[in-house]
DNA sequence: GTAGGGTGAGAACAATCATTCTCACTGAGA
DNA sequence: TCTCAGTGAGAATGATTGTTCTCACCCTAC
């Protein structure tokens, strides 16, 4: 392939997958066709399979790209809502409170990928599980650095919390659920009322 | 329509819903075909939707007929795991410890249907928004009895505690999110460590 | 015995994709 | 200018599935 060619294919791969993300979290993978990701995206059906062999593959990707971004943007919220001096491991529920409020949010896009039984295969649950493990561990760093005598189930229960959030934000239409996560939260990094 | 085939209809309707709990459950709405409900259920097509005139009002159908069984389930449970004298709030983790051991867990029904938006509308999440704050609800009285100073958002933070970990459980494919959670519970319930 | 409403079994229909294929076109190199 | 590998646009294919329809059959009421 020419160098033009590669970096035809770079920038086509960039737009499939931006718009893989806006229509596989806007409506779930079933309810995207390859032909709306060809549209969004601009590209021809040809090339799209060309870069993504199946629609398993081009979830594969999409999911993969999501982890990076979403880990990203989520240090980095925590990081800056935690500069104050609040405690990280709270200021965890402050992150995914801007999360719930920004336009377009439909809960967590692996939780959903998993729930679609038909789209997913065990490639597929791997990176979501792995997409929650390497969440809980950066718990852990936060956690080791701001409560090195915490015990150690309290970033694993922050975790649970966190998702417990994203999953009731997500059912209700509404951020009712932050509140008492993150009060939870406050009180179990206190070790105390 | 005669008696005797009122009956039968009741009959069918009981073997439709059981089926469809078995196969929806298993493997998500879309997985299941209206055939593979009529053969699951031993009804024809044809009793099948005079029944239920449509897929979705079968999956709304199913939904509520969840609903009622799964809280019985869970608050049946969560009575006998804390008749020993333990907290109720901290028992409902062994309830939902020992539904996560049970052969073929795949989560909450309820959670896993929401994210199927191709086979979702708008009934179907308000059954699945009922369904959780009933539960939040029988927490409250939970609470209310066990610990009747305890703060306004704890029933509501061991329902987000309960949620987390039966997502995370169904994500990992084992029980270790459980622990943690319970542990959580315990401090949250006692106020202190 | 027999007419007729209701039923079972499954064929037929229509829509929806994932994936492949056709065909005309383009642009780079000879 | 000519050739041809690669491309875009979108038609064709094949599979799946929700829903309806056909037709032969059975039970019940007369």
């Amino acid at each position: 392939m020419s160098p033009a060619a590669t970096i035809s294919r770079e920038v086509g791969e960039r737009a499939i997958l931006a718009a893989a993300d806006d229509l596989f979290y806007a409506r779930g993978i079933a309810g995207v066709g390859m032909a709306d990701v060809r549209d969004a995206a601009g590209v021809s059906l040809r090339r799209l399979y060309a870069s993504y062999p199946s629609k398993r593959d081009l979830v594969a990707a999409w999911l993969d790209d999501r982890h990076v971004r979403w880990m990203r943007w989520f240090t980095t919220a925590v990081d800056r809502l935690s500069a104050d001096g609040r405690d990280p491991l709270v200021a965890t529920f402050d992150a995914i409170a801007e999360w719930v409020h920004s336009p377009g949010y439909r809960g967590c896009a692996f939780l959903n990928a998993i729930a679609e039984t038909t789209e997913i295969d065990d490639a597929h649950r791997a990176i979501v599980a792995n997409h929650k493990r390497d969440l809980v561990q950066h718990l852990v760093s936060l956690s080791a650095v701001a409560h090195p005598g915490a015990p150690e189930w309290l970033p694993s229960a922050i975790g649970v919390l966190i998702d417990g959030a994203i999953v009731q934000t997500a059912v209700f239409g509404n951020d009712s659920p932050i509140a008492p996560a993150r009060a939870a939260a406050a009180q179990l990094v206190n070790g105390r009322t």
